[in-house]
DNA sequence: TTTTGAGTTGTTCGA
DNA sequence: GTCGAACAACTCAAA
């Protein structure tokens, strides 16, 4: 009897799977095989969080194969070994799995063929493959706008046809599994795992009755609203395909029309796209700058600031209620990424890896291509061209996308009684209203790291000097 | 090959 | 408070 693996990697989900799909195709049976792999689960990227958000998904996977009369394979190990372990085990001739662009990805899936893995990866992970979109000379592009005008031309929307649920899944008797381990930290409260969550809030999100999507493109900056989709975390393990929500998209364009905030909508799945796209045609990104002489930043690197802005205790309050929503949730508004991340980079002349590592140890959404993609952006040391003096100013940042404080007030509650004329910058505070508000500076909440002015001058200085000593022979 | 227009998300300064 | 200019000069994409 032919049979094939369906090797899940980052693809947690039924409909529109295409290395399902194959699977299913190649013959009667299919091994759904998920193989924990230590070097993944145990790198110094991974997240406990996130760790626990993909066992939780692997149960949701696991309950919604069996529903359709088959089982998932649990192993673990070095894929190397187990993946033809599993082949030899089941008699398959084929392994299907759906391509993914890391650095570890590529090594992993390419050594696996040259130990002659009857590998066959298939698209899903975005929707246009990484080297489909190109300049006409061949060469990838590096800036997000050209980019984005050749997604859109290459796909038009109307024609995205996700790929159905299978509607039974035929797998052999004899094959043994380990169970699902039961995870240290705890499933991440805001983000129950599976694919009908991911669904369901999807859908909530473009056709709920207050059709979130509308608003998207007014609401999307203010960390202190609901605004977006919050969808990134199911992206992240596939529970959702991109491919889904964009012709999700595009149905609701047909019925009710061009809309502002779905059009801004679909943008940030394009960049989603761009990003994986420049890690999978740029590797060298995940290690060094996008441009080489950003590499020469003299950085300063301050390990007791580094520990302060991870605590969430900067002093700044709407780095650290950021902060404290990633520390808390495992999720963190785009606002507040930036923000949060130009302080570190720019402010505290601390390495952008840093922060890129600490990011990714905790985001349940922490994803190499796009949490490089946006450090880099915001380090100024990536594919966005514009001018490294756009610092962001924490202080203006604040009052222009928390107005109200409620953002600041609900990560930080020690700033809860403190006057919205003082909140966005606490040290102005006289101190009869400091003991008035229960937020006495250096007491209750930290006196600032460091000066704005001052931190924008040195950082201003450091980058100038890293672009004059960038010079061939100098 | 050369030229031209443009580049997610900004800040500061001075009128 | 609001507005426009300056910031500094580069790289990319496409004609």
């Amino acid at each position: 009897m032919s049979c094939a693996v369906w090797w899940v990697r980052r693809d947690l989900r039924l409909a529109d799977n295409q290395a399902l799909q194959a699977a299913l195709g190649h013959g009667e049976q299919i091994v759904p095989l998920f193989i924990l792999d230590p070097k993944l689960l145990d790198s110094p990227k991974a997240s406990p969080r996130r760790n626990a958000f993909l066992m939780a998904g692997l149960r949701a996977l696991k309950a919604d194969i069996e529903r359709l009369g088959g089982r998932l394979l649990i192993r673990r190990g070095d894929p190397a070994q187990e993946l033809p372990r599993v082949v030899a085990e089941s008699g398959a001739t084929a392994v299907f799995a759906e391509e993914d662009f890391s650095s570890y990805a590529r090594r992993r899936d390419s050594q696996l063929r040259r130990q002659g893995v009857p590998l066959q990866l298939t698209a899903g992970l975005t929707i246009q493959a990484p080297d489909l979109i190109s300049k006409a000379d061949g060469t990838p592009y590096t800036v997000f706008t050209p980019f984005s005008r050749a997604w859109k031309s290459r796909s038009p929307l109307d024609l995205l046809q996700p790929l159905p649920v299978p509607a039974q899944i035929r797998v052999p008797e004899h094959l043994d599994s380990l169970p699902i381990p039961a995870e240290a930290a705890q499933d991440p409260p805001h983000f129950p795992a599976g694919e009908a969550e991911a669904i369901n809030r999807l859908h909530a999100f473009l056709q709920g009755p207050t059709s979130p999507v509308d608003q998207y493109h007014e609401r999307r900056d203010r960390p202190d609203l609901d605004g977006t989709s919050q969808l990134s975390p199911y992206y992240r393990f596939g529970m959702l395909s991109a491919r889904t929500a964009a012709a999700a998209v595009a149905d609701l364009v047909r019925q009710r029309g061009e809309r502002q905030g779905a059009d801004v909508w679909l943008n940030e799945l394009i960049w989603r796209e761009f990003y994986i796209s420049i890690l999978a045609n740029f590797p060298h990104v995940s290690r060094r700058s996008f441009r080489p002489q950003f590499d020469r930043i003299a950085w300063v690197n301050d390990p007791v600031s580094f520990d302060a802005w991870c605590q969430g205790k900067s002093g700044y309050p709407i780095v650290d209620a950021a902060m404290r929503q990633l520390r808390q949730t495992g999720w963190m508004h785009n606002r507040s990424r930036m923000i949060a991340a130009s302080f570190l980079v720019k402010h505290l002349l601390i390495d952008w890896r840093w922060g890129e590592r600490y990011f990714m140890q905790q985001l349940i959404d922490g994803d190499p291509a796009a949490n490089n993609g946006g450090w880099q952006w915001v380090a100024g040391t990536g594919t966005d061209a514009a001018p490294y003096f756009r610092i962001f100013n924490p202080i203006l940042q604040s009052k222009k996308f928390d107005p109200s404080a409620d953002y600041i007030r609900r990560w930080l509650p020690e700033l809860s009684a403190v006057p919205l004329k003082y909140i966005h910058e606490p040290w102005r505070m006289p101190a009869p209203i400091q003991r008035q508000s229960g937020c006495r500076l250096g007491i209750e909440y930290p006196a600032p790291i460091v000066d704005h002015a001052a931190a924008r001058e040195r950082a201003l200085a450091a980058y100038r000097q890293a672009k004059s000593s960038a010079l061939p022979g100098i």
